[in-house]
RNA sequence: GGGCGAUUAGCUCAGUUGGGAGAGCAUCGCCCUUACAAGGCGAGGGUCACUGGUUCAAGCCCAGUAUCGCCCA
């Protein structure tokens, strides 16, 4: 027992999420709260990797989203007292980097190469110096504990040299290769991509049919293509073997037009007889798939393309030096002049565009450095197969699976200068020495031999991939490596699950012996409130900042227009937004932004992001925010005495807070943060405040309950804050300390109360059901006002007719709360027999509550109220019966079943009954 | 073409061992009741996409159809 030392400061009305937040954000860092060093003597660890944003980026829904997740399973488990890490950092996102700051030249109208390469790195980290502040800052807006004193780069020292040691062991063992490959090839980067980075989209194109004349006779063939400028780089022709009307000429050669060669009619069953003529031109240089035949058949690799994807002068042709869309163009033209063009059709096809550039990316013969993928990927599968990793949700597995069973070659090296330089040097010859640096390389060459660097850096994701293990000091056997590896979970979107996650699998199991994290967990992706991918092209983009601080509508738009190249674009998001947020949007607070994300986050695959959710959960927080201000109110000036006896409404709240505690868990444990935050706004709001709070009212007015009223309403308020701290920290921080400082507890914060665990001695089945009973008869009343339109601050006359022992238990107990919350000016007894006055009539059980209509209500009204009511009754009789009556049923359905059934029917029958009786009653007045 | 997913109230979505269809928002009444009008109380609203099957019993399991979407080729 202790007693209050200062008078409790009165909470504002509606609740400030912005002075709280503020206040909250540099507390809990000062005092060093989210350090992963807490709980060290504790049995176990917990540990999330931040999938590292790019450092130049700003935070968008999706890490918005994601964030508040993981933030929410540190801080569960932090409560648990788990010693707990969240390691964040960021990417160094070697391309998209690099290209902001050459557009930032291209505005001066230089190049990189103007600038040379050691000075363009240094504008770069200027830039990284710049602009790096800005995710992180905005990941302290929204509350992430990450313990930001491990905060690392991909390009930190210790990072970079995990990426060599990485780089050297696979070469050493044969899984890292150099070697002449067709790759992606981005002619305005000027770099291979890998296949990921290519998006394949549907465009409207045309389908150019040619006539390729066969040597020495006046036939052609028609072959279609969808990019006849490849032509030039033909090394054959091929038809499918079964295809008639070809098998003649298989083995004949073409005159190539436009060239002085001659090629091959070869017959391969991949062509697609239906397709086009059935004839295809075969490019192995600028075509995957022309490749692998070229392969089959031992064709000509003819490389007609420079790096900026203009023709070469490897052909003699009048096209060297044009674009090869200008040459496509002059190509057909010419065709056509010469009789060779049969006709264009329309035709819709993939385009591969870079994922950054957006430019058409052409297959391109070039020296690449490769990582063998499959000896790596076998093993990576299997950790999924027998369960070491688990995909949530379940199906993504499958996707795993598909993508890894058919694996390709990971082509690693870019020809860009922003990311880790690829530790090999050459000789004059072209000996290749792969090695940590300089010195090493030198020493396995042999004094005096000149060496020179591999120009190309490495794939970001290369390092990404080694983030599970290097950010924990790998290759050092660090103690945060042995205490936090593997990590827990993985929280991430599926557009990275073959860009990233496959490939840490690989990695983690090479080279740090385990698997990098127990779950993924794959969450959904935030789109737009019309299920649109948000997108700054689009014009959608919400950014959660502006939901967390509001924004003007002329802001909005600005935010959203500027930089557009179109001005017909500019205009309609102008108008989308302007329909959208006509008020432009409110402030809503980190907490409510944060509580939607948790509400969001079942298990779909797309999230449709409606601020209206927003705005319900910023409501929920002002309501938490004024039960507490109730509750402190009613404190005030007393202390609290945590053995006092407790009345039934008490020991029913407990109970359901149990429940609410273990379902939690549950949820948690399952990764359905959805029906988490369902399950606490409903224990908060529908039974803490709708009920509990309610039923204390008259409970505090009675000294016999007071005591035991004050130290549930305390106790419960508490136990909320703590489980809603993971989701909405900032507010129930605040509401904390108030209780704190109105209590004379001495806490440092919420964060470091230990996480509630279920009470098995407070489950009271008793209480719920006398509760229930409770709201049954409340609820009756209420009905009875809310049909008939009887103001709520009327009083009205109670009569209960038909009661059995536990009624009467009840009605002893509870008459004064029954008074308070119904709003009754009396309740009297009749026995069964004695005539009723002219009622409404609601059923608890078997026990009838009459409502006097005296004057106040119309019998009609109520008549027809009563026969609604048993019409619904009935339709359950109908269901009820109907099963009943079915034999088949009755004997093939557990007995508990049936028993349950026909409970539910006789339940339902005297209901009905008695309504019935009621209904004649009114009816003959 | 291969794989995956979705289809439940006007809207957004829950519904996990098969056993009386739920929430939030929106709508319609009544209420400024001393925690909260960012609120309280009450009400209306669904052939669970369609067809068939398994079962005593299907929103849920199985097969197929339709529409929409995503990924891979």
């Amino acid at each position: 027992m202790h007693s209050f030392i200062h008078l409790y400061t009165l909470m504002e009305k509606t609740y400030n999420p912005e002075q709280i937040e503020a206040k909250y954000r540099s507390l809990w860092e000062d005092k060093n709260l989210f350090s992963s060093d807490s709980n060290s003597t504790s049995e176990n660890a917990y540990c999330i990797m931040l999938p590292p944003p790019n450092v130049t980026g700003s935070l968008h829904m999706g890490h918005a989203f994601q964030h508040t997740i993981m933030d929410v399973l540190t801080r569960y488990h932090r409560g648990k007292g788990e010693q707990t890490l969240w390691q964040p950092g960021t990417d160094h996102a070697g391309i998209a980097t690099q290209m902001v700051v050459e557009r930032q030249l291209a505005a001066q109208d230089i190049t990189r190469h103007d600038v040379g390469r050691e000075k363009f790195i240094d504008k770069i980290w200027d830039w990284k110096e710049q602009s790096g502040g800005t995710i992180t800052s905005q990941m302290r807006r929204l509350g992430t504990s990450v313990d930001w004193e491990r905060e690392r780069f991909t390009m930190d020292d210790g990072l970079s040299d995990a990426v060599h040691k990485v780089f050297i062991q696979l070469y050493n063992e044969g899984l890292i290769y150099r070697g002449k490959r067709l790759v992606n090839w981005d002619p305005v980067l000027h770099t291979a991509v890998s296949d990921l980075e290519v998006i394949s989209t549907e465009e409207q194109g045309s389908l150019w049919h040619m006539r390729y004349p066969i040597t020495g006779t006046d036939e052609v063939m028609v072959v279609a293509t969808t990019r006849p400028e490849t032509m030039l780089g033909d090394s054959a022709v091929a038809v499918h073997p079964d295809d008639e009307r070809y098998t003649h000429l298989i083995g004949q050669t073409i005159d190539l037009p436009l060239t002085d060669r001659k090629i091959a009619i070869i017959a391969d069953d991949y062509v697609d007889m239906e397709f086009g003529t059935g004839c295809v031109k075969i490019t192995p240089a600028h075509d995957f798939n022309d490749y692998e035949m070229g392969q089959r058949h031992d064709l000509d690799i003819i490389n007609i393309l420079t790096d900026d994807a203009k023709i070469n002068d490897t052909v003699t042709s009048a096209y060297t030096g044009m674009d090869r869309f200008d040459a496509r163009k002059q190509m057909v033209k010419d065709l056509d002049e010469q009789g060779l063009l049969e006709k264009i059709e329309p035709h819709t096809l993939m385009v591969p565009r870079g994922d950054r550039t957006h430019s058409v990316i052409e297959p391109y013969m070039t020296d690449q450095w490769f990582v063998k993928v499959a000896p790596l990927a076998k093993p990576a599968i299997d950790a999924v197969k027998n369960g070491d990793i688990r995909f949530i949700p379940e199906n993504w597995n499958k996707t795993y699976y598909n993508w890894m069973d058919n694996i390709q070659d990971w082509c690693i090296s870019r020809q860009i200068w922003w990311g880790h330089r690829i530790p090999a040097w050459y000789d004059n010859d072209g000996n290749i020495f792969v090695a940590d640096s300089l010195e090493d390389a030198q020493a396995q060459a042999g004094e005096g031999v000149t060496l020179r660097q591999d120009d190309d850096v490495l794939d970001t994701w290369f390092s990404s991939a080694l983030w599970p293990f290097s950010t924990l000091g790998w290759p050092e056997q660090t103690p945060q490596l042995s205490r936090f590896y593997p990590t827990n979970v993985l929280v991430t979107g599926f557009d990275i699950i073959f860009f990233w996650v496959a490939r840490m699998i690989m990695f983690g199991l090479k080279f740090a012996g385990d698997v990098p994290f127990k779950d993924i967990y794959i969450t959904g992706l935030i789109k737009d409130g019309q299920g649109q991918k948000m997108s700054k092209s689009k014009g959608n983009v919400l950014d959660p900042i502006d939901l967390i601080d509001g924004i003007s509508l002329d802001d909005l738009l600005v935010k959203r227009t500027q930089g557009m190249m179109q001005p017909k674009m500019a205009a309609k998001i102008k108008k989308q937004t302007q329909g959208e947020f006509p008020d432009g949007i409110p402030s809503f607070g980190t907490d409510a932004l944060r509580f939607t994300f948790a509400a969001l986050a079942s298990f779909g695959r797309d999230i449709k992001f409606d601020l209206k959710r927003v705005e319900g959960y910023r409501n929920f927080c002002n309501k938490l925010w004024n039960a507490s201000r109730f509750v402190l109110m009613k404190l005030e000036g007393d202390s609290i005495d945590a053995k006092a006896t407790l009345s039934t409404s008490d020991e029913w709240i407990l109970s359901r807070l149990q429940a609410t505690k273990a379902n939690v868990e549950k949820h948690l444990e399952d990764y359905r943060l959805d029906l988490m935050s369902q399950e606490l706004y409903e224990f908060v709001w529908h039974d803490y405040c709708d009920w509990y709070l309610e039923l204390s009212k008259p409970l505090l007015a009675d000294d016999a309950t007071k005591a035991g009223t004050q130290a549930t309403l305390l106790k419960v308020l508490n136990e909320i804050l703590t489980l809603l701290h993971p989701i909405i920290p900032f507010i129930t921080e605040e509401i904390y300390e108030q209780c704190c400082t109105l209590t004379g507890k001495d806490s440092e914060s919420l964060m470091t109360q230990a996480y509630p665990k279920v009470e098995q001695n407070l489950i009271s089945p008793q209480a719920e059901e006398e509760v229930k009973w409770l709201q049954t008869f409340i609820l009756g009343i209420r009905q009875i006002r809310g049909e008939m339109n009887i103001p709520p601050s009327k009083p009205l006359p109670c009569f209960v007719q038909n009661t059995n022992d536990s009624d009467q238990r009840c009605l002893n107990t509870h008459s004064q709360v029954l008074n308070s919350l119904a709003k009754l000016e009396s309740i009297d007894q009749l026995n069964i027999n004695d005539e009723a006055p002219e009622s409404a009539t609601a059923l608890v059980g078997e026990m009838k509550v009459l409502i006097p209509l005296a004057g106040l209500i119309d019998k009609d009204q109520e008549a027809a109220r009563l026969n609604k009511e048993i019409e619904k009754l009935n339709k359950q009789r109908v269901q009820f019966a109907g099963k009943l009556n079915n034999e088949k049923f009755v004997s093939g359905a557990p007995e508990a079943v049936v028993n349950k059934e026909k409970e539910k029917l006789a339940s339902v029958e005297n209901a009905i009954a008695d309504l019935s009786t009621q209904l004649e009653k009114i009816a003959k007045l």
